[in-house]
DNA sequence: AGCACGCCGACT
DNA sequence: GTCGGCGTGCTC
């Protein structure tokens, strides 16, 4: 027993670890410091000062240095993250990794949250026309000829441009200098009048400020939650308090950044996984100083540090990105609630298809429900579904007279299209017609996708590539059918049928340069018909203003679904991409091609909506025990050898105490139960008390790690997982 | 995880 | 005779 400085640090560990006080200095909780550990030396938080250390002081080895003058992290942030270490059953060390950008993890004092700036002194100017200077130092002179340059974006072009300019500043031809004026940013013109159901929520919120409460804002496409969303942070503003707006990806960010730009007229903080190393800690620095007003970021930036917080807002809260799906398993909406109780402000979360937990937790009271319902501006209803039966129809390459008459009259009025399909690649098998053969992936034992333009065979699970056979290479035949619609095949298709009208593919392999899709995007608020055949990708909110038609080629796969949330996903994803269909002036209209027209959750989804598909689901879920109405946690393990797998986890249910009140299932094999040839497999707990369960997870999590068959399989735990893969 | 130590096979 | 395979143990 001994009095200790504890401290995270970031190894995949269950613990934290004692240090003795430093020689020199004072630490307090929330500090970085520099440790001894194992040979080398880490990076960590102290989370608390004074703390009694189970071991004795001789075992313990002293901090080597504090790095920060002040604590980085707040009291509730520190607490946060414990609660979410201990909540979804990470390595504290892990957890606290998470809220720190990668730059500060590092053994160096806080980076200056000024942009660093270097320019031209007007000695250097004369220098470059004097053409005297050349390699390195010609080109950086080059590089600033125009104007200050920030710093990052001179290594992203010269590497090594800090030698020449250590050279030139030496005398006195460039020099640091502070970052220019942004375009003054002019007040905001204010945004359309609110409608009434609008002013309500905003008003609904806004009497929330200063304390907790949780909100779902629950607004059919083209409600406006964004006008609610920019009328909250304003209010906010106005007090002087900060505000976090989450969003699912940074795909989405660009056009939400702009448009919060445009009317708030204060700097907006971003923060994604996307963005440089520096600028993300400058971001989160700013935060935490309280000079950024409003932040917007992806799932890691929900821990931002928010020291005059006012709001938290969650956009598109039921989106499956906001879970992390490896190392420390959290989820930012969750944690997003934790730390708007903690830091007592109201926390806003929108959706036009809110998840069943959300809306179990709006039925139990516990979050306030606000809705809109209208949308305004617009002069006609949202568009309707409308079911086209494809049993015993003639296919074109999976499409329907019906599809292609609708397609040919709308592109005909000058109209776009999106033909939806949640397939990439040509076609999803490859078949022989003679012997029955198909091309499996060796590695996951699942048919491999076909890439015509590629020409390859590829695995959608594990990205192995292989060349195309030519003949069967089981019966020698030389018939290989491709089976199935892909998006590569319905552009190639449509393209045929429409030969006049351009057709564009937007999916992750049209779209792999960055600007891409962004381009592309441009392209579409042109006038002009155009089709675009695309997956996922374009059901995210995107303004898609000219498109009146979404033709969705099938969902048939997801109607059959082993996954319990598979229902809930598809009632969402067919919400979101009918959603884009007529978002201007001129109406939309959704065809949906299904072989089950009986299935009663398309009826129910088409006759009465989101709301009721998920009263329907929610129903049948409280029935039979699931989320929400019970917990979970998952166990996962994979490794080379099945036994290996199996070993483990039957140690693991071995060392699970009983308790009547959690049920253990498996172990069994993963829905998957090869993968880039690793076997895997799962255990999975359930309880309907949350507290039982993780009172049974804790220690046992512990135990794991010890269990002699842990060490020949690569495990995880999941708690409270969104997919049972 | 990352890195040591430690005991058994094919090479100079 | 050694280099190196990965099994095992530890990190305050």
């Amino acid at each position: 027993m001994s009095t200790a400085v504890r401290v995270a640090l970031p190894v995949p560990l269950p613990t934290l670890f004692d240090y003795l006080p430093p020689a020199v200095g004072q630490v307090a909780a929330g500090q970085r410091v520099l440790v001894p550990f194992g040979r080398g030396r880490q990076v960590g938080i102290v989370v608390d000062a004074a703390a009694t250390s189970e071991l004795a002081s001789a075992r313990l080895k002293p901090v080597l240095q504090v790095l920060d003058d002040a604590p980085l992290l707040d009291a509730e942030l520190l607490r946060t993250i414990g609660w979410a270490a201990d909540y979804w059953l990470g390595a504290p060390g892990e957890a606290f990794a998470q809220a720190l950008p990668l730059a500060l993890r590092e053994p160096r004092p806080l980076p200056d949250t000024v942009e660093e700036y270097w320019h031209l002194t007007p000695a250097g100017l004369q220098e470059r026309a004097s053409g005297r200077r050349r390699g390195g130092s010609l080109a950086l002179l080059d590089r600033l000829a125009d104007g200050p340059r920030q710093a990052d974006g001179l290594t992203a072009e010269l590497p090594d441009w800090r030698s020449a300019a250590r050279r030139l500043a030496a005398a006195g031809l460039v020099e640091r200098c502070p970052p220019p004026a942004s375009p003054a940013q002019p007040r905001a013109p204010a945004g359309p009048a609110l409608s009434a159901e609008q002013r309500e929520a905003v008003a609904a919120v806004g009497e929330a400020f200063g304390r907790f409460q949780p909100f779902l804002l629950d607004g059919i496409t083209g409600s406006g939650k964004t006008e609610v969303y920019l009328a909250l942070i304003e209010q906010a503003l106005a007090e002087g308090r900060q505000s976090l707006l989450l969003v699912p990806e940074i795909g989405l960010a660009p056009q939400t950044l702009r448009r919060l730009r445009e009317r708030l007229g204060v700097p907006i903080e971003v923060l994604h996984s996307n963005l440089a190393e520096g600028d993300r800690a400058r971001s989160w620095l700013r935060a935490r100083s309280g000079e950024a007003k409003v932040v917007l970021g992806t799932r890691s930036a929900v821990f931002t540090p928010l020291p005059h917080a006012g709001l938290i807002l969650v956009d598109e809260e039921h989106d499956a990105s906001y879970k992390q799906q490896e190392g420390f398993r959290y989820h930012a909406r969750d944690l997003a609630l934790v730390r708007a109780r903690e830091l007592g402000v109201p926390i806003v979360l929108g959706s036009a298809t809110p998840s069943l937990e959300t809306l179990a937790n709006a039925a139990s009271g516990r979050f306030r429900t606000l809705r809109l319902r209208a949308r305004p501006g617009a002069t006609r209803p949202a568009p309707q579904v409308q079911i086209v039966d494809v049993r015993a129809q003639h296919l074109d390459h999976g499409l329907s007279p019906a599809l292609l008459t609708a397609v040919r009259e709308t592109v005909a009025r000058g109209e776009q299209v999106l033909v939806f399909r949640n397939r990439r690649g040509y076609a999803p098998v490859l078949l022989c017609h003679a012997c029955g053969w198909h091309a499996d992936c060796p590695r996951c034992e699942r048919p491999m996708t076909l890439h015509a333009g590629q020409r390859q065979l590829r695995c959608h699970h594990c990205d192995r590539r292989a060349p195309v056979p030519s003949h069967c290479p089981a019966c020698g035949a030389g018939a290989l059918w491709p089976q199935g619609q892909g998006t590569e095949r319905l552009e190639e298709a449509l393209g045929a049928l429409f030969p006049e009208v351009p057709v564009r593919r937007i999916d992750r392999e049209t779209t792999r340069r960055r600007d891409a899709f962004e381009h592309l995007l441009e392209e579409l608020q042109q006038d002009g018909p155009a089709i675009l055949v695309g997956t996922q990708m374009l059901a995210k909110g995107h303004d898609l203003p000219r498109l009146t038609l979404v033709a969705i080629v099938s969902v048939d796969e997801g109607l059959h679904s082993v996954d319990f949330r598979a229902g809930e996903r598809l009632a969402q994803l067919l919400v979101q991409v009918a959603g884009r269909a007529g978002r201007a002036e001129r109406p939309g209209r959704v065809l949906l091609q299904t072989h089950h027209p009986e299935h009663s959750l398309l009826r129910t989804l088409l006759a009465s909506g989101y709301g009721a598909a998920a009263a329907t689901l929610l129903a049948e879920r409280e029935a039979v025990q699931l989320p929400p109405y019970s917990h979970q946690i998952l166990l996962r393990a994979d490794a080379h050898g099945r036994g290996d797998v199996d070993a483990f986890l039957a140690a693991a249910a071995d060392a699970l105490p009983a308790d009547p009140e959690v049920q253990l299932a498996g172990p069994m094999p993963a829905p998957m139960p090869l993968r880039a040839g690793r076997h895997r497999g799962q255990l999975l707990l359930e309880s309907t008390s949350r507290a039982r369960l993780h009172a049974v997870a804790r220690p046992w999590r512990l135990q794991l790690g010890a269990l002699p068959p842990s060490r020949r399989v690569r495990w995880s735990l999941d708690v409270d997982p969104i997919d049972l893969y």
